[in-house]
DNA sequence: CGATACGGTACGAGGACGGTCCTATATTCG
DNA sequence: CGAATATAGGACCGTCCTCGTACCGTATCG
């Protein structure tokens, strides 16, 4: 619930892998399949949308595959949620396009929500890829690790600061 | 993509009309439907999922009906997503009740999507039905009325700052 | 020219969501 | 007490979206 796609789950480790090596490292499908343990079909798609939105950069041929088209720094979460599952629309009504709603104009909560809904793609917005792969948190995820049967363990701690680091 | 459901939508919908009169008024599901203009059913099975979560109290018989439990201060839209659509889960892996994922413990970037994650929640969880029915939103309201086609117009002006204010 | 690898698109299975309906229970009023 | 009202808690179904697969076209390298 208020998920985002596992394309785009599978998106961020895919992009993840590609900014592991030096900037110009291509990588191709089967590549990126075999590293990431899913699908070759699956990981296509993926790539795929990525490079129609310019994240990542294609080429063609024997040898060819895919690489980043911009410093990680520069590619947002909300750019990958845009080029997998499309515009980020926390609510219809209250959304850029605007969808249609049986209250246009005599409701009280459209204006607030669309805030809520800025402020979400807002934070989408402000993590970058960067962000992800260089915060390596705590030193207990050697323990995560190993139990198979997940069970829920209590709030660690607050994780939520370093990704402010990039706030202006 | 990347919405909330309409559940949630209409669940806002209805408390902030059960948050416009006294504090102690109750509200039936015939009016909240009347007033709505939703369908009864559907705002029958918000109703209960809401009281189920302890946000809206409810009195049974005749003359019975629901009034909000607590203050508009204290109900967060996390809890209501909570009540309607179940816990905030960004991401299967990285969410509390850990789900299965085939890198667990290899994986560089668990940990900062739990923070994206987090930070999602936190967001949701700091925004009140109360900061959504104060923030009235600037004055071109009126004319965003009328048109019933909805015609995509461009961004009026920034409208995250004021869901700020409650932060501390 | 053949092998490789991307580009686009279509297709099917599965599950989640929106929406409806039915029965049981509690409360008020005559 | 009994009828009327209104919530509680389900089950139920149609539809849309997502995941995952497959096929065919096209560009590049050797």
């Amino acid at each position: 619930m208020l998920k985002i796609s596992k394309q785009v789950d599978y998106g961020i480790l895919l992009l993840a892998h590609c900014s592991g090596g030096t900037s110009d490292a291509v990588y191709s499908t089967r590549d990126l399949a075999a590293a990431s343990g899913l699908p070759v079909p699956m990981v296509s798609k993926i790539l795929k949308g990525l490079a129609r939105e310019g994240i990542l950069e294609s080429f063609r041929g024997t040898k060819g595959g895919y690489s980043l088209a911009r410093s990680a720094g520069e590619i947002t979460v909300a750019a990958i949620v845009r080029a997998l599952e499309g515009p980020v629309r926390l609510v219809d009504c209250a959304s850029e396009p605007l969808g249609p709603c049986r209250f246009r104009g005599q409701c009280r909560v459209v204006h607030p929500m669309k805030a809520l809904a800025d402020s979400v793609r807002e934070l989408l917005e402000r993590t970058t890829l960067e962000n992800l792969i260089t915060v390596p948190a705590p030193e207990e995820e050697s323990q995560a690790a190993g139990d198979s049967t997940g069970g829920a363990r209590p709030d660690p701690a607050p994780l939520t600061i370093p990704l402010r680091k990039h706030a202006q």
